[in-house]
DNA sequence: GACGAATGCGAGCAATCACTCGTAATCTCG
DNA sequence: CGAGATTACGAGTGATTGCTCGCATTCGTC
């Protein structure tokens, strides 16, 4: 678990609030062992499962540690606070969602109508958050603070990005502005029906996915009539 | 403000998880001078906004207490604990929500088009969530804890019945199960795009309250076709 | 094997916060 | 007025929790 697109980014705790450029006299490889490693990627894995069962705020950073088999003092030797935690885990997420987005940039609409390229989309990334029900702690919902609510920002960003561009593809005649609306609709949407998703029996996931692919098109499909 | 379809009710703080059945021998009817009842208004304006600017975890009652312009001590003079703070304001949230979905109940599809319904409810709607912010602290969101959270479910549950009995008016061919579904994803999308129109800007309103209802209108005109 | 670095531990510290309590001011009503 | 109830105060308390620190263990490398 916890290794879906990329592997060794996960230890990557950038916990530095410094300047834009780097500088060279700070850096520090931080030199890490095997052990290591794994260590971080037990306590992430850790961090995900407690986040997810009792939010953000109430879960303590002894719980992620006992959760992980590992003493609190550990869990300090690899992440400088609790929001750091929180802040690799939301990298870690951002980067594979991006990816499962990616499809949607190299879209042929005279190949591919609308229904079908979210009908082929949308199945991974339900599943991605079903696996990672943390990760809607960490993204939807006002729950974490707003430090940790600001990684989102970058995925946010790139996702209306690719919401638009596919929206441009299947309205080319449609105003910019209207398109960059409807996708900030979609995407508030979308957030709003994941937790139904993810809470959701197996079994009733495909009809539900069903219905948010139709939201979907049902308000593109008014968007372009309107 | 705070005072919006019922005043009085605003101050029965029912903390009592007791027997269903209430005892007479402990009913205490709790006599309270005016100066309470508006320490109480005062206190949950209070709560309100520090709700909605904090959450619901970062508030502490200290604030509440503070920005009502009162001690500590008087808080839990008027409420058990914090829990029962956000139990009243959600109380008072949901019974003024109920009110503004009553009119759903009352229609007659061959009078007035779905999309007629939803231009005249919706801008009020919209209005409370613009006015009270921290109803989407209270109601969406996983941010508070369980057993507030608990004190949503009547509303969602009456809400939800209303939503099917408008779909049932002007979809009466399609299957009961298939109304519910709709129901609740259109409710879960609702949910999602609230926060978008309490923060975004007044002039921007119009607007985004006409997506929200381009969004159930043609989700709905998708459920029908499908 | 030996040395330094990395890992690991867990009791405990300091700060925060929900909540209490003793006391005093203010109100209601006869 | 005066007695009892209500309102008001705010320093303090007990519990929680993010995080530290001194020390023991294991690893990589020569």
């Amino acid at each position: 678990m916890l290794a879906f697109v990329n592997g060794p980014t996960i230890g990557k705790v950038t916990a530095e609030t410094s300047s834009p450029v780097e500088p060279p006299a700070t850096e520090r490889p931080k030199r890490r062992q095997a052990r290591g490693e794994r260590r971080i990627a037990q306590l992430l894995e850790a961090a995900g499962q407690v986040f997810a069962e009792s939010g953000y705020a109430a879960t303590t950073t002894n719980a992620i540690a006992a959760r992980a088999g590992v003493s609190p003092g550990s869990l300090y030797q690899y992440f400088p606070n609790k929001d750091a935690i929180a802040a690799a885990l939301a990298e870690y997420y951002a980067d594979n969602l991006d990816a499962l987005l990616a499809p949607f940039a190299v879209l042929d609409p005279s190949v591919v109508t609308l229904e079908q390229a979210l009908a082929v989309s949308l199945g991974p990334i339900v599943e991605f958050h079903r696996v990672n029900p943390a990760c809607i702690v960490l993204f939807v919902g006002g729950s974490a603070p707003g430090h940790v609510m600001d990684l989102q920002a970058p995925l946010m960003a790139r996702t209306h990005q690719r919401i638009t561009a596919l929206l441009t593809l299947y309205g080319p005649d449609l105003p910019a502005t209207r398109l960059e609306l409807g996708a900030t609709v979609m995407l508030a949407a979308y957030k709003g029906v994941l937790p139904l998703l993810v809470e959701a029996p197996e079994e009733q996931v495909p009809a539900l996915t069903q219905q948010l692919q139709d939201l979907f098109v049902g308000y593109f499909e008014r968007l372009l009539t309107v």
